[in-house]
DNA sequence: TTGAAAGCGCTAACAG
DNA sequence: CTGTTAGCGCTTTCAA
């Protein structure tokens, strides 16, 4: 049904080599021969089989992402800067989804691989020794993002611990004198990556140690609750530095409906500055984490990589503050 | 470097055939050559290559996706449930994003074919007689989600039309006697496909001209503009249709910078339901678009049609109104 | 300038 | 139960 090399070399009465010069312009076939192999071909409607041509060459021409959750907006962001720019080089992005679950995110590099994707852009739950070396051993080139597991893996991001620190002293010279680090669970963060959440606390600490300002971590998934506490216990003016954006507009949510007006009686900060906040007010103060760029460079690299040269194993790029009316 | 059949074969002194059948659980071999088998490939790790069975099976188990852009909300949230329904069928995805731009449009998915991905799932931009002969043509099924644009293509959606009526209705009973409906310009919508906004925009006007209600329509990109003038001009309450939340995210964003308040000074509502709403406060009046719905029975029909069954060549899912403070 | 043939790695049909 | 063989559609090398 479909249209062959070999139907075209039939009806023109030459070899499918012949055929294979005139359709892929290569060189040493006759105009003449050349023409009137395109003309059938046209008429035909021949389109070349893709996978056929991946197994004579050993090359697919497509990306392997693999990223925890697309509804994410960082993500969304993400994955459409990767695509973009893929499609400019011609290449073709197998996207999956791996819902923070380490096993399943190996299974799912190993089926992209099985796929001969020709390069991998991971953004891992996953950490460890072992991870590293699964990483390390696959046979194709591979970019990580965001989470840093290993300095020996290509990575690309910002410096998380500087952008923690800035974002810190942003707050205090607000004149907050107490501070509450939101994240993730300290219990997850030790199976998943928490790279950046890591680096993001460590900067935090390090800034409101040295400065001597009050401060607390609030590290599990009942926030709301001890925000609440928190601003019945604490009689000065307090701030929250949320280790993303999501969990900032949560926390918006939530103390909006108690009526507590935001950037008059509560500060927060948040980080990430995902493109969902153009809606929101108070307009929330974050950190700028140039995402589409870095989709952009994380396919430059790849294909970089993918094609022999060298590049640069890390890349941090840049941020800056945004300032809102949250604070 | 990659080990093959072909390794095992010869390590295991059998021939390929032999191998094929232990690693893929075929009938017809013995236990114990089996058993050897297995344990070669798994010491020597290895992994089929999916691209050469893919050519031999005629079959890639893989289904191209073509969206226009999935910063929008809605397209995340669609490509998020198909890539969930997809992966339990052991289904990878291909996406990509032709950015309103039909030339590319068609391009696309010609390359998608060209991979020779399993199955279609599109959100067409594109319309017209050509295009539909042209989908129609492609030797693999599909999927139209959102935009109909032919009864003759298989399409999932729900009853724009009738849900365009319940919300215009609902509108009116709150009392508003004049409601402008905001919707992409008419030029688009000439070239474009614009099913769900003609349907909506359908639903809207018989409608308010059955009920004998004021209105206009506010069909170009300065509908903000359009809307402070309305403002100043009319005397009575003014209700916002806007046929996609995102509108009526921007036009709120504009009208809190100007102070108007939104439910009391002017009514708004919205349509799709995306869950970028749970953020923002006052809370948007919508319509609830199954979207998980719909990118699940998109993969589920898909299949279905890669399988050779029937399915329904229309399904329309239920909808709701989401009753907010925005009215 | 063109043809022939081998090969990419796997599946499948047919013999033995 | 196992081996052989012929593809899948394309690329590539070597002859002619």
């Amino acid at each position: 049904m479909r249209v062959t090399l070999q139907d075209i070399a039939d009806i023109c009465g030459v070899s499918r080599g012949t055929v294979d010069r005139a359709i892929n312009n290569k060189p040493r076939i006759h105009p003449e021969t050349k023409q009137r192999i395109l003309k059938v071909a046209k008429e035909l409607g021949y389109r070349p089989d893709l996978v056929a041509r991946s197994l004579a060459m050993g090359k697919t021409m497509s990306l392997g992402i693999v990223v925890f959750d697309i509804l994410n907006r960082y993500f969304a962001q993400l994955v459409n800067s990767i695509e973009n720019e893929a499609k400019k080089h011609g290449y073709f992005v197998n996207i999956t989804l791996q819902e923070k679950d380490p096993e399943m995110e190996i299974r799912l590099i190993n089926e992209l691989v099985d796929r001969r994707v020709d390069g991998l852009i991971l953004c891992p739950v996953s950490k460890g020794k072992d991870f590293v070396n699964f990483l390390k051993k696959l046979p194709v080139p591979k970019i990580i993002i965001g989470n840093m597991i290993s300095p020996d893996l290509p990575f690309i991001g910002i410096n998380e611990y500087q952008a923690s620190i800035d974002a810190t002293e942003m707050i205090i010279s607000k004149g907050y004198k107490y501070i509450a680090f939101v994240c993730p669970p300290l219990a997850d963060r030790n199976k998943e990556n928490s790279y950046s959440h890591d680096e993001r606390l460590r900067g935090f600490l390090d800034t409101v140690r040295q400065k001597d300002i009050k401060y607390t971590i609030i590290d599990h998934w009942k926030y709301c609750e001890a925000i609440d506490e928190l601003l019945s216990a604490r009689k000065e003016k307090i701030a929250l530095f949320c280790s993303g954006d999501i969990y900032a507009l949560e926390i918006m949510k939530h103390l909006k409906n108690k009526g507590i007006k935001i950037g008059e009686d509560i500060g927060i900060m948040g980080f990430d500055g995902i493109d969902t906040l153009q809606y929101i007010s108070p307009k929330l103060s974050s950190i700028y984490n140039p995402v589409e760029d870095i989709g952009k460079k994380a396919v430059e690299n790849i294909i970089n990589l993918i094609e022999g040269k060298d590049i640069d194993n890390h890349t941090l790029m840049d941020y800056h503050i945004i300032e809102g009316n949250s604070l």
